[in-house]
RNA sequence: GGGAGCAUAGCUCAGUUGGUUUAGAGCAUCUGCCUUACAAGCAGAGGGUCAGGGGUUCGACUCCCUUUGCUCCCACCA
């Protein structure tokens, strides 16, 4: 093995990771031992890998390699999402490109075009996985819309129709114009914009001077004052040739083609003259009705709403319940529509602009307002404003779902971490909408529906897992016995994407097509999910859904919630910022364990967490760290005649403790998922208790060999911090085990983790004073100036604190002559103490009475003050009668150790300005 | 509008059912060291009235209320 003095991850990761996949030791099958699964939040099948997914997939690759090295038979299952909206996008956006539209081409063609980007851009991601060391079990690697999928997908959806639940209705969707798909209440995002709110004005249609429905006490306001919300009367416009009308804020004019009502609300006394009237819609001329509804905000706007049933829910809303007409302004692409009988095929957005203008210069434009509105886009397709349309799709009732998913969560069968998501679970459970399942797309698994013919406005079809089974239903109907195969039209749509999402923990088990095989029954209940929050509703709760509906249980028995990884600024990364890394950049400069730390070093569940580089760094320097660790104990040369010396056996024994507790505490922030905790903790162990203490307290003098017994517990703790290491830095650990011991065929990856022990947690108390009377020796050489290598006499007033078992370490760590035991203090010495234990360090030259006398006034004050809040707490009745006995005895302990320095303090003070 | 969460050292965060020093770590900073594994290192040091206010308690960073500031989620105010 090189003697490099640093660590240079490249060629180590690529030849380790070629090793295990070509051993296939990630591989799994059923067998006698416990299972853990652990199935991937498959990425796009065409996406790169992110940050996030960095994240997401080292936590995964973290938990998955601890449990396989506890003995588990760990399987972690990988795949793609065929993302149908997206990659549809993808492949629409690339067929522009070479001039070739969507609408040029069939299904087939296109279907062709999308598999040809699916095999040239899919499983990329994949391969990068293995980059970052993910232990996946690649035989088992499966795509959403691949045969077993596909096919449990569809027998799903027939299996659903036929209990009910999925049905067809025209309903009001939310309409992405640019990928012509409609989309679920889910995929839509809101985003405030600064945008206008228009004030129309709506003339009555009655003959000028009309004042029927006028109170007493109206006011007739010139359209230059503004309403005042408050008014308890009757407010009137009235123009220059004395004829009335009503002025309605939107933030869309574009609409009011569409508008087949006016609405104010019942209560509304301003606006109480309209009732019963008809008015006249600007530029359009159409008549339509004043209505009456309670939806309606009065102190909104003027307290007139034009209600445009096609083109907003709420509107459809009102509507339904007052029978208006609709009028669908809008063809599929967000273009006007011949119904609309002005601005014909053009844009909506040039349109609004355009109706502005010509609204103004018809004098219709009463003013208008700033005003800040949420405006909802498309999840996919980030740019395209969602249009609220009227169409027919498919639904899947979600109230049965809801009623299997929620009590497992909110009993903790099904546990969340951290448990705050709960409540974000509860609330959309409890006001659960039916889901829009049908997309307007070709891309993805098509709706297994078959459209008989069928009168003008109706809807004949069969549901079937083939065409063939289509055929032999719709023969069974009446009147169509002998319907032929050509006659049978499959139904265009395809599936919304999480439709086979919310499957993938039982179908990646083919436990859909083949309910109760070996593997579903062994695999299921997988065993944590890790995934992101913000896809909670998306997935996790429909899988969850899923896992009850087809396989009776739960689909994981633990989900852990990431953070979302921003930049140290805090912001999101993104590539418009471009303020995100490329991951494998930062693999190459850093190496995937450094890479794999700094992920891990910044996380904890549920938190964003701000990733810096500067992490990778130190995750870099840790595996440097490790790896010159092992340089040094590879270089010693043992002699077997060499005794063991008393230091070096107290050096194990104190390591041996410290190590067992080490992983105790790692086995409790496990169990709890602190991973990040977890790897603090043995970061901490490797750097300071074996580098910084144990190995400095074994080490021989240059080029001096090493007793036996000694170098075996060393490299049997080396052996030990490895396996602890290895989950989480699997490459390093991997090379330097393989160099510790021969080892064949075996990898460090399958090798038992130390499990937890009874440590001796006295020898670790006692060493505390010992680390530090080394800490304050070394503070005396550096305050003094004196090289290390100088050795130092020390002399100590021993007492309860003073062991002198650990005396060979003091001396060696410390860099001393001797320990000469008095009973006098030294004036002439620099002291210091730790707890109650006086040490002296004698100087051949004077110390420096002034500033010493300084330090000790400085802590004097210090003691006093401390020694006086115990005292209060003490001298406080309640205090010694109500606390705990154990809690009051510390405190007496505290008094006595306070008191002790203090006198010392005062005796040193004194002798040194006698 | 409803709900959730956060606020501790310059930065990122711990602080595990309220009681071990008058709050810890890592990074960063400062000061010494090229001490023969590691300068991607070693040793030492400075730095916080635990967001503000009130309450409960013998005792509060920890529990309750409130104010302020930030974040996120949900919701049909045109």
């Amino acid at each position: 093995m090189s003697l490099a003095d640093k660590y240079v991850p490249g060629d180590i990761e690529s030849k380790w990771y070629e090793r295990w996949e070509s051993a296939n030791i990630f591989h799994s099958t059923p067998d006698h031992r416990e299972p853990y699964t652990i199935v991937i939040p498959p990425p796009n099948v065409t996406g790169m890998l992110h940050m996030g997914h960095m994240l997401n997939n080292t936590l995964q690759d973290v938990l998955v390699r601890r449990a396989r090295m506890m003995g588990k038979n760990a399987c972690w299952v990988p795949g793609t999402d065929h993302a149908s909206i997206a990659t549809e996008a993808k492949v629409v956006k690339k067929l522009a490109e070479q001039g070739i539209r969507k609408s040029d081409l069939t299904r087939e063609q296109f279907l062709e075009h999308a598999w040809d980007w699916t095999r040239e851009h899919g499983g990329i991601i994949l391969k990068q996985l293995r980059k970052l060391g993910a232990s996946c079990d690649w035989d088992r690697t499966s795509f959403t819309m691949d045969e077993v999928r596909s096919q449990s997908v569809i027998k799903v959806f027939v299996d659903l129709y036929n209990k009910g639940l999925i049905y067809r209705g025209l309903r009001m969707v939310n309409w992405d114009p640019k990928a012509q798909t409609a989309l679920s209440n889910e995929e839509v995002i809101y985003k405030e914009e600064q945008s206008k709110l228009f004030y129309l004005r709506y003339y009555v249609d009655e003959p000028a001077g009309s004042t029927d429905g006028e109170e007493q006490g109206a006011v007739t306001l010139t359209p230059d004052a503004p309403f005042d919300p408050t008014v308890k009367h009757q407010i009137l416009h009235r123009d220059a040739e004395g004829r009335r009308y009503a002025v309605v804020a939107t933030t869309r004019p574009e609409t009011i083609m569409g508008d087949t009502a006016m609405c104010i609300n019942p209560k509304d006394p301003k606006n109480s003259w309209l009732k019963g009237k008809r008015v006249i819609v600007p530029l359009v001329g159409r008549s339509i009705p004043v209505i009456e509804d309670r939806y309606v905000e009065i102190e909104f706007g003027t307290g007139c709403l034009k209600v445009t049933p096609a083109h907003d829910t709420n509107d459809y809303m009102l509507g339904k319940t007052h029978s208006l007409e609709t009028i669908d302004i809008f063809n599929p692409d967000a273009t006007i529509s011949e119904a609309a009988g002005m601005y014909v095929g053009m844009d909506r957005e040039d349109v609004r602009r355009q109706i502005v203008v010509d609204l103004q210069a018809a004098g219709l434009m009463e003013k208008v307002e700033n005003y800040v509105n949420k405006v909802g886009y498309s999840e996919r397709n980030p740019s395209t404003a969602v249009e609220p349309r009227l169409c027919m799709q498919w639904f899947l009732s979600m109230q049965h779902f809801a009623d299997i998913a929620l009590p497992p969560v909110m009993n903790d069968e099904l546990k969340f971490y951290p448990s705050k998501y709960k409540t974000t679970y509860r609330n959309w459970l409890e006001n659960i909408q039916d889901w829009c399942i049908s997309r307007q797309l070709w891309w993805g698994h098509r709706i297994p529906a078959y459209f008989l013919p069928a009168g003008e406005g109706e809807e004949r079809f069969v549901v079937a897992e083939s065409a063939a089974e289509a055929l032999r239903l719709a023969r069974e109907i009446p009147g169509y016995e002998n319907i032929s195969a050509e006659e049978l039209r499959q139904d265009e749509d395809a599936l919304d994407t999480w439709f086979s999402s919310w499957l993938w923990p039982v179908s990646l088990f083919d436990g859909i097509n083949n309910p109760g095989n070996d593997e579903i029954k062994y695999y299921y209940p997988t065993s944590d999910l890790v995934t992101g929050p913000d896809i909670i509703f998306f997935w996790v709760a429909r899988m969850i859904m899923a896992g009850y509906e087809y396989n009776g249980d739960m689909p994981f028995r633990n989900v852990y919630f990431t953070g979302i990884v921003r930049d140290k600024l805090g912001r999101k990364m993104s590539k418009s910022l471009g303020n995100s890394p490329d991951p494998l950049d930062l693999i190459a400069q850093y190496g995937a364990d450094g890479v794999r730390c700094a992920m891990l070093l910044c996380t904890s569940a549920g938190n964003d967490l701000m990733f810096d580089e500067a992490l990778c760094e130190q995750g870099r320097n840790f595996a440097n760290k490790i790896w010159n660790a092992y340089r040094l104990v590879g270089g010693w040369k043992v002699d077997e005649s060499l005794a063991q010396t008393d230091g070096n056996k107290m050096a194990i024994k104190w390591f041996d403790a410290t190590l067992k507790k080490a992983v105790a505490e790692m086995d409790d922030h496990f169990a709890q998922y602190r991973i990040s905790d977890a790897l603090k903790t043995v970061y901490r162990l490797f750097w300071d208790d074996f580098s910084g203490w144990y190995l400095e307290m074994v080490k021989p003098a240059y080029q001096a060999p090493i007793d036996a017994p000694t170098m075996e517990a060393t490299r049997g703790f080396f052996d030990k911090l490895l396996r602890l290491l290895s989950p989480f830095m699997p490459f390093i650990t991997e090379e330097l085990w393989q160099d510790l011991a021969p080892r064949g065929d075996e990898s460090l990856c399958l090798a038992s983790m130390p499990s937890v022990e009874e440590w001796n947690e006295e020898l670790i108390v006692k060493f505390g004073p010992v680390g530090e009377a080394v800490s304050a020796v070394r503070a005396v050489r550096k305050a003094k100036n004196i090289p290390n290598r100088e050795p130092l006499a020390l002399k100590v007033i021993c007492d309860d604190n003073y062991h002198t078992e650990f005396e060979p370490l003091l001396v060696k760590m410390a860099g001393l002559s001797g320990v000469e035991y008095v009973t006098e203090k030294d004036a002439t010495a620099e002291s210091f103490m730790v707890k109650t234990t006086q040490y002296f360090v004698p100087m051949s030259e004077k110390i420096d009475v002034d500033a010493e006398v300084e330090k000790l006034n400085k802590d004097l004050t210090y003691f006093e003050g401390f020694l006086a809040g115990v005292m209060k707490k003490l001298s406080n009745e309640r205090f010694v009668s109500s606390a705990p006995a154990k809690v009051v005895e510390t405190e007496h302990a505290k008094k006595r150790d306070a008191e002790a320095k203090i006198a010392a303090i005062k005796e040193r003070l004194a002798a040194l300005t006698k």
